[in-house]
DNA sequence: GCACACAATGAATACGATTGCAAAATTGAG
DNA sequence: CTCAATTTTGCAATCGTATTCATTGTGTGC
């Protein structure tokens, strides 16, 4: 079996009997060159097979045309949604995503530290929180780095993320005028500031009603952690009539075990809302009452604002907060008449 | 804001008074170099924080330590868990998964003229068919590429996948021995050869049994298709009294609309049996009958097998047929003994 | 037909590493 | 201490392209 590509722009000049910068200008957009020489050189390029290495270019144009995307679970099927989004998008400028996935105990500066050396034009982030040092490195070296779904205090770094206060908080006062008592919160992981600002909102929202949260579990954003966490909530009493889930990943992880391990029904005995608004909340089985992330807006926003700050090179990190929607289905008791959300 | 790692082994060469041939081989896993430079070399990169420049490096060796990842669809859970998986398997060999997402309308040919661009050392490929005349071009320059979960009539390609018609046989002689006498094939993407297999299996299975598959819908993997589908199957009578959907992603949508918009009870009035064995399938809410694919194997011979070629770069092409599982559960109606598997 | 602007071309260099080769330095044996 | 064997080191070539610069060619207005 034959080796790589061993035709190289040289070897298609000489069939077009041009110079090889001619056959290098052919294949730059905005580059001087005849249409008839242009002619000749596609031609040979045809007959030899040729494309352009990639790679060789990405060196003296110091572009790999390249994005970083990392993450580290795509059990929750909000992300795979994301990544296949963001995928397209970045094709259509010519950009790639490089796949970092993160492992569960997260050695995450030797990923840092492959993400470096592989010459990324950006960073797309969306998993586990970046350590400030590790945000410091980044902005040292001058990738743009954008985190989607999550953020940092760092100056420096770009954030897309969704309005999750106010959805938390709009789910407090929905609970709270729904006539419940003894709300739950499942968290997800402790380093996530989402699910931080979800709660945040949580407990502002149910005490504007004079209510406040009574509980908080760990959920970790996992299925079967969640599980475990609803069946710690109903081991003794006093028992949560809501619980409020960070992702409807966990969520449904919720409705599964209260409708099976503990019989209770949703959402006659206990009223479950998720987050994020992903396909499966929308399934009869389900009808899960959430708030929905805008993933698309997201993607565009952070795909935007990493190509231009790519494309500037002197820029300033920007956050973009999008807002959510309340999707009001059937896995919360519902308030006589309907909230204001604010 | 500075621009990218603008340090160089040269650099770094100088700090540490040695030549940057020097430098090069501090980073060289075999290359041979005292001790004692070694550290002064190490010491002057981390203070000037210095990485090696992996695209520089790429186009000497001629090696992109890169695999192009190509897929269609997210949606089906199985494919975010083989990305993950398959990501984490090649990060510990030093590789990194480049993305490329083939749109609805699959302009295949223009993302293959990407990855042939890209350099990548190998091809996974777990979406669209690829056409004969592609898959020759891949064999052509010498990139090895292995199909997984997929497969194409055309030597030189490998392939990973599991042994569908063995599972289909399963299924078809499952639901005979069940009682069942009116069964319904929910097909993938026509241009699916594994769907063709389950659906021989299954034809096989039930002949053996003396049944026969009484009507095939199109639900094209996708969630939307195949309530539509199941609809249409219950449009008129005779109904079928048992679903074979190629999937277990459109078993779910098969049972949802059976329970919500048909009113049918599964397994009582219609059996439902899917393919893949996703998390979802082991949901209370679902508890699917369906077949195991060993994911972890697959991915597992997926990447050895995408190594070896790429490592010894003369190779054939190999076929790895993996056993897959049958899974009881309860959303078929069990024969009153155990079936015999073959 | 001439001067001038401008487009098209080729030669040469740079990008940042790896690596073969030969010189230099180190080691070991006698 | 000397000489051979071995390791370490630096020089220089290379990978395949983009791009600057100087040069040649083409067309335009007078």
């Amino acid at each position: 079996m034959k080796r790589k590509s061993a035709v190289t722009s040289r070897d298609v000049a000489e069939r077009a009997g041009v110079s090889q910068s001619a056959v290098s200008r052919c294949f730059s957009p905005k580059a001087s060159i005849s249409e008839k020489t242009k002619l000749k050189v596609l031609k040979a390029a045809k007959e030899l097979g040729y494309r352009p290495n990639s790679i060789a270019r990405s060196l003296i144009t110091r572009s790999s045309r390249t994005i970083a995307l990392v993450l580290s679970h795509l059990d929750n099927m909000f992300y795979p949604l994301v990544v296949e989004k963001a995928s397209l998008r970045f094709q259509a400028e010519d950009y790639h995503l490089l796949l970092f996935v993160v492992p569960e105990e997260g050695d995450f500066a030797g990923v840092m530290d492959s993400i470096l050396q592989s010459q990324v034009d950006g960073i797309l982030m969306m998993s586990a929180s970046l350590t400030s040092s590790l945000a410091h490195e980044c902005v040292e070296t001058g990738i743009p780095v954008v985190l989607i779904n999550r953020n940092v205090d760092f100056a420096g770094i770009s954030q897309v993320y969704s309005d999750n206060y106010h959805g938390g908080y709009w789910v407090g006062s929905y609970l709270a005028m729904g006539g419940h008592e003894r709300v739950a919160y499942l968290a997800g992981l402790e380093s996530s500031s989402t699910s931080r600002h979800r709660y945040q909102g949580l407990v502002d929202g149910l005490a504007s009603m004079g209510q406040q949260c009574q509980v908080v579990a760990q959920g970790d954003y996992d299925f079967e952690r969640a599980r475990l966490a609803t069946l710690r909530l109903f081991a003794e009493p006093p028992y949560p009539d809501a619980i409020f889930a960070a992702s409807d990943h966990m969520a449904v992880a919720v409705m599964e075990t209260l409708r099976t391990d503990l019989g209770r029904r949703v959402p006659e005995d206990v009223s479950v809302i998720g987050f994020d608004d992903t396909p499966i909340a929308a399934w009869p089985s389900y009808r899960l009452t959430t708030v929905r992330q805008p993933v698309d807006r997201m993607v565009e926003e952070a795909t935007a604002l990493l190509l231009k700050q790519i494309r500037q090179g002197d820029f300033n990190a920007e956050n973009r907060v999008l807002p959510v929607t309340p999707i009001l289905r059937h896995s919360a008791r519902q308030p006589a008449r309907e909230p204001v959300t604010d």
